[in-house]
DNA sequence: CGAGGTCTTGACCTCTCTCAAGCCGGGTGG
DNA sequence: CCACCCGGCTTGAGAGAGGTCAAGACCTCG
């Protein structure tokens, strides 16, 4: 499935520490623009985790928080309950990006991580990882700009319920592409890793719209499709959507 | 009109150190849970600055980013501008809570933060907080957690887009009430400091949709109200509100 | 090959937006 | 002190985007 494994799950020492500065992910994960010096401390506290199957869980709200977790091939959907128990997608993670922010400093993680296929993690205990942070400035840095970005990441995705069916649609693939191509994959060609019904609930719509939308997107000759396969035929063109049809800025002043 | 001022505005000391041990806010504010010492360090590099009228800014996205502002007094809102150059609120800031979390490590703000009200604010410069995180433990901690915090709090007004108008209007007028609570005013009568407009811009609806439904919740007698001051007469039936009508949940495993 | 899940497509309906008109309240100027 | 004005608010009627329900195609896996 992935073409990006760093190690095959059958021979990866589990538990080892990892060559950070051998990644193929360090351009992209929590190591980015961090010296060698710096990366050398995380190699001793980072350990990688066997891989987990489709649909098996990295973590659940009754799990003690004490572990960030950044992925390293696969893909997991991080979800939340609503009150009546629905499940709420709140975010899908790549390669190279980091898993558990929103429960830092809490007891226990705040939703639950489940593979979308096979999927390895690396783990990082938080409370080292705090003490590195202390030490060194530059992971300390790294570490606040990571958690703000985060944040900022999350405001624009609230436009969300500003937008309609089509522009949230677009501005996902456009998301995913554009996070495909930072980790060195293809960022016009790739397999969605998650269901129709999936993107529907992370953009907060129905799996038939989803699947409406990308019908027209492809008679429209804007992508070719095949199954969850995707290829993004014309990004200006997609691009122009999210600035078309705007509601209205009457009350803005 | 704040009649939780801390230090009348024509009494300020602008510029000059503030005793957040003394402050009223400081169990809902950055030195929450720190203990005598590490308040101290904040006092040292924490400055009050003079207030701002109603639409001033406190910044704009051509501002270097070097501080980050609590709230003392006085309410804000955080805003983008989106690719038609529409405003898009994305926060609203109540006394105790801090703003610019969104743009650590960048080098300009992200967006604009404007007042509401007459509103005074202190100021943090980032580097010197970013160095107290690495020399006290218990600061960095706190900082992390903070942030960690704001990335849940946008997660979940995520929900945003897949709730009905009915149920984002009450999430917010419940939130907005839980902040109120916790920075020791009333939780049930308060004064809405923005717009319908603005709540709607906020909440991904229109203002006609915001005054339909207030006007709805008044006939019910959820709520009393007069203008922009409003009294919650029914939590419980409030939060019920949340859970009715739920979406489907057909597309979650 | 059959079962079960996912995806597609159609027809209909509902919620919220849109457009429009009128109201209210605060501020300004005569 | 009153008349006027302006922005914000309220309320109504109609339209449209997307949800709902349903049927059938497709795909995967045992």
């Amino acid at each position: 499935m992935s073409t990006y494994r760093y190690i095959s799950p059958s021979a990866a020492k589990i538990n080892a520490p990892i060559a950070c500065h051998n990644c193929p992910l360090k351009h992209c994960c929590l190591p980015l623009g961090l010296d060698r010096v710096d990366i050398e401390e995380f190699e001793h506290i980072i350990k990688q985790r066997k891989p987990l199957h489709k649909n098996e869980y990295l973590f659940r709200p009754v799990d003690p928080m004490q572990q960030l977790y950044t992925v390293l091939s696969g893909t997991l959907k991080h979800c939340y309950l609503d009150m009546e128990g629905n499940e709420r997608i709140s975010d899908f993670y790549l390669p190279g990006e980091l898993v558990g922010l929103d429960a830092i400093g809490a007891d226990y993680y705040r939703g639950y991580a489940q593979a979308l296929d096979t999927t390895t993690v690396c783990s990082i205990p938080l409370h080292q990882l705090e003490e590195l942070a202390g030490r060194f400035p530059h992971i300390r840095q790294r570490l606040l700009n990571l958690l703000s970005r985060q944040i900022h990441y999350s405001h624009q995705n609230l436009n969300h319920s500003r937008e309609n069916a089509e522009q949230r649609l677009t501005a996902f693939l456009l998301d995913l592409s554009a996070r495909y191509g930072k980790c060195g994959r293809s960022a016009t060609r790739f397999s969605l890793p998650m269901s129709r019904g999936e993107i529907a609930n992370y953009l907060g719509l129905t799996g038939e719209t989803i699947s409406r939308l990308l019908s027209r997107y492809r008679q429209q000759g804007l992508i070719e499709l095949q199954g969850r396969e995707i290829q993004l035929l014309h990004l200006p063109a997609q691009a122009a959507i999210l600035s078309s049809n705007p509601l209205p800025a009457k009350h803005c002043a």
